[in-house]
DNA sequence: CAGACTGTTCAGATAATTCTGAATAGACTT
DNA sequence: AAGTCTATTCAGAATTATCTGAACAGTCTG
């Protein structure tokens, strides 16, 4: 086995791999294994190379390239003398995966927020109990704060 | 309306928001909804509550607490003279969250460095772009663990 | 012991997600 | 302009996740 075909291997592999992790973290199979494939090259990929490389209908990339740019995970990059599309990591990727975490995180403790003002005045039980919940989330929501700013890239 | 009533009304729309929420973290809509009702309730719940409160079959409801009770995050408890199982919150039910949540990013960083393993020596380049992958699923990890810790009630 | 009640399991039903192929529209080439 | 290549959209297919009812085993009660 030379060396070329070692690295497809364990290419294929880490693309398989990452698909299931993706899906633990609330983003589609195929959504993940483009990302891994991102991540695994390193240089801007071809619309038409993802379809063959991951056996999957353009239809398939099409959408899943929409997901992972609104998540400002990847950014879609223009070859001149090319029509197709080609796609590269984002320059904050990790960041932006963070952002959209934290995000939740302060969505959750907004819905519980907006739970406990409705609550009547006297319901102090429930409004301690809610509140301890909230601060659950402000905790991870802190916790995810600080990790965006230690993984984002100092803009020069 | 009556301030029982308003209870109710309120507790219900927690459930609901709580259900979708859980969803986006990856956990069934039941589940949330059940953890949502012992939040609120806060002093344990029979089984034949949750499935009637619910509107939810009791198979369900069997599964769904199971899955809770795998994670740590609920306790069942009995009553002396009735035959019903109780739930109620786990203790540290928000530490348990978060450590299912840091199992799953250092399984993750375990993913990317098994890969990195198994590369030829002479692939530089992705060795250097999974090392910063991992690096991110490890910065993540350190901050859920912080987390864990803060979260964690002293054990007296 | 017979009957009532409890929680679990599992095959099948139901619902939700994900993928595909066909249709479409835009852009380039000749 | 006609033909080719491109990405997107969308209805329906395929797959996956979730829920249910029935069967079951255990436990209590009378």
């Amino acid at each position: 086995m030379n060396t070329t075909e070692q690295i497809d291997q364990v290419r294929d592999d880490f693309i398989t791999r990452m698909g299931v992790i993706a899906m633990g973290e609330g983003l589609p199979r195929m959504s993940g294994q483009i990302f891994a494939m991102l991540v695994f090259e390193g240089e801007p990929i071809a619309f038409g190379a993802l379809s063959r490389r991951l056996s999957v209908s353009r239809a398939t990339i099409s959408t899943s390239i929409r997901l992972l740019e609104e998540r400002g995970l990847i950014r879609r990059v223009n070859k001149t003398g090319d029509r197709q599309d080609y796609f590269q990591l984002a320059d904050d990727a990790y960041a932006a995966m963070t952002k959209y975490a934290l995000a939740g995180t302060r969505h959750a403790k907004a819905e519980i927020n907006d739970t406990m003002s409705k609550l009547p005045e006297d319901a102090e039980g429930v409004r301690a109990r809610l509140d301890s919940f909230a601060a659950f989330y402000d905790t991870i929501s802190e916790a995810l704060d600080d990790v965006a700013t230690r993984v984002s890239k100092p803009k020069i």
